[in-house]
DNA sequence: CATGTCATGTGAAATGGTGCACAAGCGCCT
DNA sequence: AGGCGCTTGTGCACCATTTCACATGACATG
């Protein structure tokens, strides 16, 4: 994987700036359209939240070098950026739980905006199959090998209960799907081959009490011995 | 802050131990319910699919210390899990913002279970305020500081446009909140006193983008060079 | 009571990530 | 052409976290 000007390519991206780099791309994107041609290490990192060096350091493992003095450009980071994540190419996503979250999912604008649009619903409850949410039609989860195989779906999104995740997780990578996003709260396993993605809504308003948590602790402390 | 036995308990916790707990709680309640009273570090590694080392060197942490060639007392680390997580008092939340993702976070149970009742809902648009979701009414944004105020809420939940994000989060600094979490696809600022998580659904799938990608990338290589 | 088995608790090495500090390079202005 | 100011790219030191490896200790069994 050697490209016209002889870079390699497929060196690893380190785990942290892969994280960030959605966060780049989305200010980026917005100061394309705000007419903003170059931006430098430092605007991008207020942008993004993070430290300058980083953001420098970052965009070197993108081989997305800028020029000194002036900056980088910024609509040639987006076109690397995306190519990192993805290679620009659209990955349709199918979503399994047709609950109040999967309904919500399945009308959130920014999974199209960011190249993932819902390709089907799918739920094992009888009452749901068939009934149409947002544009789609909610199908049973005998048709997810068809749905998958059909619209060319890699990526799934689980937001069932939590009893019903590992199922869910299961059939999805039976169908073929090969990265997941978990909304269910839950531990689930999939086999090594298969990318898997936790996001778990109570777990971050625990983390969240823990430091809330710990001020009034420390603060009481502080009056006390201080 | 010295407890009964002497031993201090404000020390503070690893930010990666923390973000396990919930995780260990969830399957440790899980074998409370099932009747099991102990439990190993291997055992409570392969529940939270993490390493068993690991498991050990968190309950250091939080100073729960379990017997040699028996294992931890699962009732016992729900109750120093609860207890570092929030002290087991619970901490209603306010949603500001009641789009599709909004409603879906008021009617979610987790939030119930993990200690965060639902106290209030707000949104900025006048067609949706006084309407009744998921048992409350919506208020106005001005309404904001009382609703705080009268719930003694300390954490907010932003779950509205991105561009209305900021404008949100500086309502619920003001209205005296000290935890939000963050659901709009933006970077936000808070002072410092306030703690700040962001959960980005479309990011998530954009890093499980990037491996996918990468996958394909070094199979295709793979077979060029090998 | 002695002994074997099992699982904890922790020192230490390895790993991964961050941020400083500075040399090197680019472009503008005179 | 030369100098100056700005910004990149990166070596290095620091910090947090993970993992291994093993000594220590508890329990059960004969």
């Amino acid at each position: 994987m050697v490209d016209a000007a002889g870079t390699r390519h497929d060196e690893a991206i380190p785990d942290a700036t892969v994280a960030r780099l959605p966060i780049y791309l989305r200010g980026l994107v917005e100061l394309s359209d705000d007419g903003v041609a170059t931006v430098s290490s430092v605007g991008l990192a207020s942008l993004a939240g993070v430290n300058a060096a980083n953001v420098r350091k970052d965009m070197s493992y993108l081989h997305a070098h800028g020029t000194r003095g002036v900056g980088y450009d910024v609509d040639h980071l987006i076109g690397e950026i995306s190519l990192a994540l993805g290679g620009g190419v659209p990955s349709p996503v199918v979503i399994v739980g047709v609950g109040n979250l999967g309904r919500a999912l399945s009308r959130y604008d920014g999974f199209v905006a960011g190249g993932f649009p819902v390709a089907g619903l799918v739920d094992s409850d009888p009452a749901v199959v068939g009934r149409k949410v947002a544009g789609n039609i909610v199908r049973s989860v005998e048709e997810l090998n068809d749905l998958v195989a059909e619209t060319g779906c890699t990526v799934g999104i689980v937001a069932t209960p939590a009893a019903a995740a590992q199922a869910a997780v299961d059939s999805l990578v039976t169908s073929g799907v090969t990265s997941i996003l978990n909304f269910a709260p839950t531990v689930v396993t999939v086999p090594d081959r298969v990318d898997l993605r936790q996001v778990d809504l109570a777990t971050e308003l625990q983390i969240l009490g823990y430091h809330q948590h710990r001020r009034a602790v420390v603060e009481r402390s502080d009056r006390a011995t201080g």
